[in-house]
RNA sequence: GCGCCGAUGGUCCAGUGGUAGGACACGAGCUUCCCAAGCUCGUAGCCCGGGUUCAAUUCCCGGUCGGCGCACCA
């Protein structure tokens, strides 16, 4: 287990992200506020870099389209989306023991009522009143408790005076929903499609924790995946075959047993339900493991019935083992037709795409053409009332059309009797080329943040070289900060002009890269090794002589020799992944040194 | 939001009712030169507000921030 073999780094990682510029808390000289963090250079670097890896293989890799919304939307979104009423959660206080507890879900627990989170304030509070509700921590009687309400998003106001109520995003995901139709067409109206967004959201959290784990304001990446349940199917020829580490709602509630298995074969028992998410669980492992998330400290765990989102029929989590706990580094939930049903219903918009059918069906249909000009006169303004009622019992009960004399219907409370000529009803035979579809979203959810600590944790080692501890983070070349050092063996005239001739050269091909001179060495190693910079060049007499440099690797620390001609080309492929060093060495001359033992 | 603990150079810590010291880091220089070497010099700090006191970084109260536990995490 991870308890065991794999101690926290926290402390070690937020001291060093703090002194070496990953990130630290906003706002200090002014006392600061929770859940605000600043990246510094490193940080800022290392997240953008891990932002290019997702946008590379979650939106170009996937041939998805990538928008940038708002992060405020006006009111009604919301209302719409359920966000404003299951963001805002009522909290009772217990007088006795302090300890806070959602009032609706004290209510429902006394199994009086099913579902309180709708209710309003004072109807939960008259239900604790009478339903005699007592805090399940020590007992005392909460009957006459005030309850507050806790709204998780921020709210603002938008534009001057009274304005119109806004609020800050609490996820991406709605301002792709919101678009839907639009983003269609630019999808040619073809399912499926995906759309992306890499923002920041805003939760007003509680609690703020454990550094840039749990924030207020945060970065997130999402993808909307929109798909047609009956015809799209996952290509699994995309997704590595390797083992996951699966832990579905059986096994937390059974044996507590992990499974390891892989994706194909999930879906094939149905242990993953919904193809798609199984396929996004093979892809987002794979991705993760590339970005140095440790796979032994890797597992995708299935919410549980009552622990998921309002919008989700099933849910899978990413989540890694962070030395105390379990933590969520990325959702993958089966949003269904949730969303874009809510905002079909709130704007009358259709929130559909039309797929033809594989004929053309010809289906026979009731139709009305009530003849107004027999309705008007002879029932005022309820003619209009009468008409949409026609029109609904044809769609629904044609029969009640098969009569002589007139056809009965009920509008505003009074029965009415309709000469069934002025109906206009007939049956058609009509020609239907397709319908329209309203797809189902599969969501791949990243905390940017999050990850960012992960890969910090994950990567942070400890360990000793010639008889001196080092500590150094093994990031991989594709997000570390620099990508390599430069620096000349010894501070003289002629190698640091050299050297300074290489960094220029390296960084003129974009390649990032830092000259140092100062110190010995050594050190200038080992700076470079805490911020996680793969590679160091350095330039000594023999580069005078025959045009070449030593290029170290960080986590073996061994060296080779390479012409100086042929280094912006190698380091390019390093950073890529198109090799590694392990290549790079079998091409070269010469070992120079290896880890000791 | 509750409870416990903490807050002193960039980082990690020691310490004191009369405004502070170390280590590492950082900068300048000398020396050495392929893995945090040595020497000299230098930069830099008591979270905020109130109270007690002649005097508060120190004691008291409140706040803010951080860590942990509980609750929360749609």
């Amino acid at each position: 287990m991870p308890e065991e073999s794999t101690p926290s780094h926290h402390q070690q990682v937020v001291e060093l992200a703090k002194r070496r510029g990953f990130f630290f808390p906003a706002n200090e000289p002014y006392g600061g506020v929770a859940g605000f963090w600043t990246y510094g250079p490193r940080g800022a670097t290392l997240k953008h870099n891990i932002e290019s890896r997702w946008r590379e293989r979650f939106a170009i890799g996937e041939g998805h389209m990538e928008i940038d919304s708002p992060t405020i939307f006006p009111e009604p979104v919301f209302e719409a989306s359920g966000h404003l009423r299951d963001f805002t959660d009522m909290i009772a206080e217990c007088p006795a023991c302090g300890r806070a507890h959602r009032a609706d879900h004290l209510v429902e627990a006394t199994g009086e009522v099913a579902d309180a989170e709708g209710l309003s304030i004072t109807a939960i509070e008259a239900l604790m009143d009478d339903l005699d509700v007592h805090c399940p921590d020590c007992g005392n009687s909460l009957a006459d408790v005030a309850v507050e309400e806790f709204n998780l998003m921020f709210k603002t106001a938008i534009g001057p005076g009274s304005g119109e109520t806004g609020y800050l995003r609490p996820e991406t995901a709605q301002g792709i929903f919101v678009d839907f139709n639009r983003l269609a067409e630019y999808a040619r109206n073809q399912l499926p499609f995906g759309v992306t967004q890499i923002g920041r959201g805003y939760r007003n959290e509680i609690s703020p924790r454990r550094a840039i784990i749990r924030v207020r304001e945060l970065t997130m990446a999402e993808l909307e995946f929109f798909i047609d349940p009956e015809r799209d199917e996952p290509d699994f020829s995309q997704v590595d075959d390797g083992q996951v580490v699966l832990y579905p709602v059986a096994a937390q509630e059974g044996d507590r047993e992990h499974r390891h298995l892989d994706v194909v074969t999930a879906v094939d028992e149905g242990i993953i339900t919904n193809a798609w998410v199984g396929y996004f669980i093979g892809i987002t492992h794979t991705w993760l493991t590339d970005l140095g998330v440790d796979p032994e400290r890797l597992r995708f765990r299935q919410h549980l019935p009552g622990e998921r989102a309002h919008y989700a029929r099933d849910c899978w989590d990413a989540e890694v083992y962070l030395g105390s706990d379990w933590t969520e580094l990325a959702g993958l939930a089966d949003r269904g037709v949730y969303d874009l049903t809510k905002h079909a219903e709130a704007t009358g918009e259709e929130y559909t795409v039309f797929r033809a059918y594989d004929e053309p069906k010809t289906v026979e249909r009731a139709m009305v053409d009530p003849d107004m000009a027999t309705l008007g006169p002879e029932f005022g303004e309820r003619a209009t009332a009468i008409a949409d009622e026609l029109e609904r019992l044809a769609a629904t009960d044609p029969d009640a059309f098969d009569t002589d004399t007139a056809v009965v219907v009920e509008v505003g409370g009074d029965t009415l009797e309709v000469p069934v000529e002025a109906t206009g009803f007939s049956i058609e035979t009509v020609t239907e080329a397709g319908e329209g579809v309203r797809p189902e979203v599969v969501e791949p959810s990243f905390g940017v943040d999050r990850l960012v600590y992960t890969v910090l944790e994950h990567s942070y080692h400890e360990d000793e070289i010639d008889g001196e501890e080092r500590r150094y983070l093994a990031l991989p070349p594709s997000i570390a900060p620099t990508l390599a050092g430069v620096f000349p063996l010894l501070r003289s005239d002629d190698l640091s002009e050299r050297a300074r001739m290489i960094e220029r050269h390296l960084a003129d091909a974009g390649l990032s890269v830092a000259y140092d001179e100062t110190g010995n060495i050594g050190r200038r190693y080992r700076r470079q090794d805490e911020i996680g910079t793969p590679f160091c060049i350095t330039v000594d007499h023999q580069t005078l002589e025959d045009d070449t440099v030593t290029l170290r690797e960080r986590d073996s620390t061994e060296q080779i020799r390479l012409d100086t001609d042929s280094l912006a080309a190698i380091l390019r492929d390093l950073r890529d992944g198109r090799s590694t060093f392990e290549d790079v060495r079998g091409d070269a001359d010469s070992v120079m040194r290896g880890v000791d033992g």
